[in-house]
DNA sequence: GTCCAGCATGTTAGCGCTAACAAAGGTGGT
DNA sequence: ACCACCTTTGTTAGCGCTAACATGCTGGAC
């Protein structure tokens, strides 16, 4: 790919001196025109520029990093990224922070310990990254992220903490409104709510966000349970909530913390004999790629997590200007499919 | 997280010969206690150790790489990280680089083209990685990747390519005759298969799979169908393929390329009155989370995606200590589900 | 006791680059 | 014609670290 008029590659790595010697400047004029300096003559520039072109020189980004102390890298510490959403935000970070210019070095964390947060910020400044993002909604993680101060920017996605400076979420409560008034709308007397795990932020929030919505259209409280986001989870509890629908107990809308949940437990349901939407109606959220081909096909709170990870690069890029940054939060929105219904009585 | 008994927060960063000062020793018998060297005396290492800790020192890596020419860095070229498996293996390869003592850059190539292979490994020779690793299963990728000869170890995952060195891969073709074997010991007379799209080495490797053993078992060649990865092109195919079953046509056995299209299939075939697997048996390939929720739970061979990773960091560590490496294969194993049984006729 | 091996430690140079300063050349106002 | 000033280019120093070499010391062989 690279233009090499000599026609052998180079055994000993180019350095800008050598780029010097064949445009018949000094090194230095050729950083220049590397970093784009305004005060070098067009003609020299040209030839500098040409010269870089026919040896397919590249500059040495650990030198360049060790004087300057910046790497022109982003740290993004994150979890999860075997699920569609958080594998959705790192393609948006890192699709965003490469267009910047920035590289993307990448420390995944998991349930297990192998890493916690301060060691990965650590490590990470220890690279000398320009800025750290953190991506997880793990309440644990939030916590110690607070005993954390490093010399460069932090950027919180997807997390709800306060105290924490620069952040970027989702609506959760927005979202967990739309799933309940649609199905309050639908005519449901109330709504009843598998939330994602407790250490989970986001599933906080949407706990939240759906005791509220609840609470401002005057309908009674709702049941709530507890999953692991995976689908087994669903499962159980779908399973256990089919027992009672059958023992005479009125339970007629579920808004499930995330899609794979609602599939557990709509397959739950459908086992023991409940229908859907006839005898349920189930939302979930996140609008995985999957969640129309569920059947029945899924009416579900779509985030936009690529987004996610592009405003988190943006705020990066604030903070790293010198600006504030402020906080930023995504909206999400509410997608109908074929799970939701109005009430058969 | 860090032990800081000054109390304040250095202002500037710690360097060696900070630490030097404070143990009363020179700054290189620093860098020997931090590399580990071996003549430095007991009492010394522990004084400097002490040293380290208290001041909470952590080496610089920009510095440290412009002079050993390392950066204990591997650069991972991926591509459909919003995809369960490529997602799982970027978390094998991350945690086996970490235990290593790499960290992992990573950039994501798109179909739209935003990055090129040729692009990506260059930015990462220009950032001193010590090995590149290379995610993807695309055609057109393998193709530019035999063009490029970086100056570090290239390691390919997934790719099933010739002549491209090392090489880690899942054993499709032994995926796909378990899954073939398995339909045909249910006595269906042919399988169908309905394959990845023509870009991937991967969905080509299956299809070969899938016609070597419809030939070794004796049964009539199957038909061939191309899908896009994604749920919405089994459904397009399930739709077709039910309405061919109406009038007439025998088809009792479909293999799937992943089990998201496998999805869109039987719901399709759901949506037309066929049932699964009562009409047709239906394999996937991956074994998603989901795939055991699935209508029926579906029938599919398993890839250990993550295994795939750490074997890749396996062969870099290998290329990197200056032995061949060779290549290395996973294997993959059928888990039977209920979308598959014997023909009824 | 002498000598040299071998270990512990210090000193120096330099990795490839950018920042800061220095020098040379050109331009325009008076 | 002269000087002030700006533009262009070159020179030098140093980022923090490791490698290579230098030094001083201890201890066993003879």
């Amino acid at each position: 790919m690279s233009t090499d008029t000599t026609g052998t590659a180079p055994a000993r790595p180019l350095v800008m001196s050598d780029v010097a010697a064949r445009a018949g400047v000094s090194h230095q004029t050729v950083s220049r025109v590397v970093n784009g300096h305004p005060n070098v003559a067009p003609r020299t520039r040209e030839r500098v520029q040409q010269a870089i072109a026919e040896l397919g020189y590249r500059p040495n980004a650990a030198a360049r990093a060790l004087v300057t102390g910046s790497s022109r890298t982003i740290g993004l510490i994150t979890i999860d990224v075997d699920q569609y959403g958080p594998a959705q935000t790192m393609i948006g970070l890192e699709q965003a922070a490469r267009a910047a210019g920035y590289s993307l070095s990448v420390a995944i964390l998991d349930r297990a310990g192998g890493l916690t947060i301060a060691e990965a910020v650590d490590r990470f400044v220890a690279q000398s990254v320009d800025a750290v993002v953190v991506h997880t909604a793990e309440l644990q993680a939030l916590e110690a992220l607070e005993q954390v101060d490093p010399p460069v920017p932090l950027v919180a996605v997807q997390m709800g903490g306060e105290g924490l400076g620069t952040t970027v979420t989702v609506g959760q409560e927005a979202g967990a409104q739309l799933a309940v008034d649609h199905l309050l709308g639908l005519g449901h007397a109330t709504v009843h709510h598998l939330a994602g795990p407790s250490y989970s932020v986001e599933a906080r929030r949407r706990i939240h966000g759906w005791r509220t919505a609840l609470a401002r259209a005057g309908a009674a409280p709702g049941e709530l349970w507890l999953g692991d986001w995976w689908p087994s989870s669903g499962h159980a509890v779908g399973t256990e909530l089919a027992r009672r629908i059958r023992a005479g107990e009125q339970v007629t809308a579920v808004f499930a913390g995330n899609d794979q949940m609602a599939l557990g437990l709509m397959v739950a349901l459908h086992e023991q004999g409940i229908t859907v939407p006839g005898d349920v109606s189930v939302v979930g959220f996140d609008d995985v790629p999957e969640a129309p081909y569920f059947s029945p096909p899924l009416t579900t709170v779509r985030q936009d997590f690529a987004e996610l990870g592009r405003r988190g690069v943006e705020l990066v890029l604030a903070r790293l200007a010198g600006e504030d940054g402020g906080s930023d939060q995504v909206e999400p929105r509410l997608l109908v499919r074929g799970s939701t219904g109005p009430v058969h009585d």
